[in-house]
DNA sequence: CCAGATTTGTTTTCTTGATGAACTAAGAGG
DNA sequence: CCTCTTAGTTCATCAAGAAAACAAATCTGG
């Protein structure tokens, strides 16, 4: 079913995956990069030149430099693409990504939460996009799918979504047997770290962390360069963290867990009990700018909760980055500041100086995109 | 200064670190393992058993299975020896552990707290305990060192340790000068942590975290295999993690740190201040087991704290078990007892359940071999 | 404009390390 | 004693990379 080229030894490998996350770079810094000799690199250098996956280009360089001009190899876009989708109780978007992870097409499916069907509804999505586009149905090179719960280490069955009431879902598998491609399934977090860490600002990184704050919290690190899935594949849920003994109940069973004090939903329930008429955060943000006690109240808490927990996993794991991704316009100048303090003031100095929190707002189709980057992980990096 | 044996290529370094790690293995084994050839291990175990690291047995077996034996590869423990020493503020020890991590001499120091003193007293230790045992120069394959504090990547400096009052002190180099072996500083909870991996309970594990309740409350991570670090060494520094807001000051200027709650001292200190009468933690578990409600308040906090925090840390990194080592005779059935409820009340259910929390009470030169630990770590996985 | 200087990338030759296939070794079981 | 099974070895062969010498492309300084 699907073509025999894509197959590259280990060195070629380590070749494709160091372009694809160090970005354009010459022969000969790549040798030094890969501790390899320069004819090793012409030799590698050359097959996947004539496989079409690196491109050359002179160096366009802004001084003048001596010595003889050095070509740039990098990744060449349309060499392949990769098909992702995030399954939530909304509307899913299929997007097709090309090898630099930009969006060239995208279409909107029919909901469902039947396995089955939404396996049916995205190799047919699938089908249409390339038909659309055509793009050669041998330069698809994977599909992923992003979904909230537990995925076990194959990135096939989701063992346990309570979002979508999901258990055992051998998902990616379904989806592989009805399109004869590799199909991956990936926790949202998760797949967020790694478009991060492959198409993002994180590319340079091998240590940093993601909370994503969309219907929940979200979080997930890449630790040594690689992502860390956990024992369990469980690493980075703290959505459910007790932050607040005895505090509110939770959808998981638990009282005061992360998610009841910081969840954007939990935000506004929390700003309505206190007597607020607002329906959104951004409302919230405006009250608190004007001083209203309670509108203050209820996001300096979520902000120093936020915070405080950020504080415990910086201290766990010493990251070089934090990157806290907004998906649903939830984190406004305030919750930044109260977040931003509380590490701070939460993380020994020596840590804490040289710790980068960033902060940045998505939208549209930024899970899909993050599902799609989960194949070109696993292109790039087999395993 | 230093023989030249001991220089490895990287599939011999990797098979030695097999064999230290996995244990007495047959040939056929190491093969499927190393996932290389038959052939390839022949060439491989000769050479190593010509330099006599590696030794070769008959395997006994218990029921006589069909086929021709395997031989048995396993490390030689007199191929050489490393030293450990552990600085704190009492009295320090100097030991020397072969191969398989066993003492096989030790040497008490006079204490001292000045660098150079510290270095002399080490190099000078190391030289009588070789004339005492009759072991070889030659033999002498690392010096490992630990401390409390911020160590730099290199394992040569210490960069911060409140506790002894030492800031950009570079003890490796200078017992590396003075006794021309190869020496390396590290943070006690990662020594302890390396220890842990190479001799102790969690050789065949990848992913686990060790606690450390000694003088505070320690931690560190072995994470895919390796220690983790962090971006600044920091990783694991859990001790000065707030779990009270606005609790008791902490050494650190800051308050209700876990140090204040949870540590050894710091129990004794908050029981006295409950009005009890007592000098051990022994004593306060007796008066809980009589239902004292003081020592009851106090034990319930530091367990459930201590517990809440290993929770966290599980959720952020999903280890498949947590070894918590208590070296001051502190940690009772009390607090266990909490720290275990605690865990499995706050962990998803889905990692709790597979999770391992091991207890273990350790004493004499613990802290010292945990530092000739990351010696014989050097030694095996070079970086 | 030309001769070094300097850096990039290629070619050639050679070493190293591992492999596959066939072989020997050492036991169990009939 | 012969066969089956598993362990380990030998030998011819292959593939990947290294060192050294070389070719290419540009700057510098006369």
């Amino acid at each position: 079913m699907r073509a025999t080229a894509h197959r590259f030894n280990a060195s070629q490998q380590a070749m494709i995956h160091l372009i694809a996350t160090a970005g354009p770079l010459s022969r000969t810094r790549l040798a030094r990069a890969l501790g390899v000799g320069k004819p090793a690199l012409t030799a590698l250098t050359r097959t996947l030149i004539e496989a079409g996956i690196v491109l050359e280009a002179r160096e366009e360089a802004d001084e003048p430099r001596q010595g003889r001009p050095s070509m740039l190899l990098a990744m060449n876009p349309e060499y392949g693409y990769f098909a992702g989708v995030s399954i939530t109780l909304e509307q899913p978007v299929l997007v097709l990504v090309d090898l630099t992870g930009h969006v060239t097409a995208r279409l909107e499916l029919p909901f469902s939460r039947d396995p089955e069907t939404v396996a049916t509804q995205i190799a047919d999505g699938v089908d249409s996009l390339i038909a659309d586009t055509g793009i050669a149905r041998e330069r698809l090179l994977g599909i992923g799918v992003a979904v909230s719960g537990l995925v076990d280490a194959a990135h096939e069955t989701c063992l346990n979504s309570t979002h979508l009431d999901w258990h055992n879902v051998p998902l990616a598998r379904l989806i592989r047997d009805k399109t004869g491609l590799p199909a991956y399934l990936e926790n949202d977090a998760k797949t967020a770290a790694t478009r991060e860490k492959l198409f993002g600002e994180a590319r340079p990184l091998d240590d940093f962390a993601v909370i994503t704050i969309g219907d929940g919290v979200g979080c997930a690190s890449f630790i040594d360069g690689k992502l860390r899935r956990g024992h369990n594949g469980g690493a980075g849920e703290i959505a459910h963290t007790t932050v607040e003994p005895g505090g509110r109940p939770c959808k998981c069973g638990k009282r005061g867990c992360l998610d009841t004090v910081a969840a954007p939903g939990a935000i506004l329930l929390q700003a309505r009990n206190a007597g607020l008429k607002i329906s959104t955060i951004g409302e919230i943000e405006m009250l608190a700018a004007r001083n209203d006690p309670a509108a203050l109240d209820v996001l300096h808490k979520a902000g120093a909760t936020l915070g405080s927990v950020i504080a415990h996993l910086v201290q766990v794991n010493d990251p070089e980055a934090v990157f806290v991704i907004d998906t649903s316009a939830a984190v406004g100048t305030l919750i930044r500041t109260l977040v931003q303090q509380t590490v701070t003031a939460n993380v020994l100095p020596d840590m804490g100086a040289s710790l980068r929190l960033v902060f940045s707002r998505v939208s549209g189709d930024f899970w899909s995109q993050t599902a799609a980057s989960v194949a070109a992980h696993k292109f790039f990096v087999p395993d």
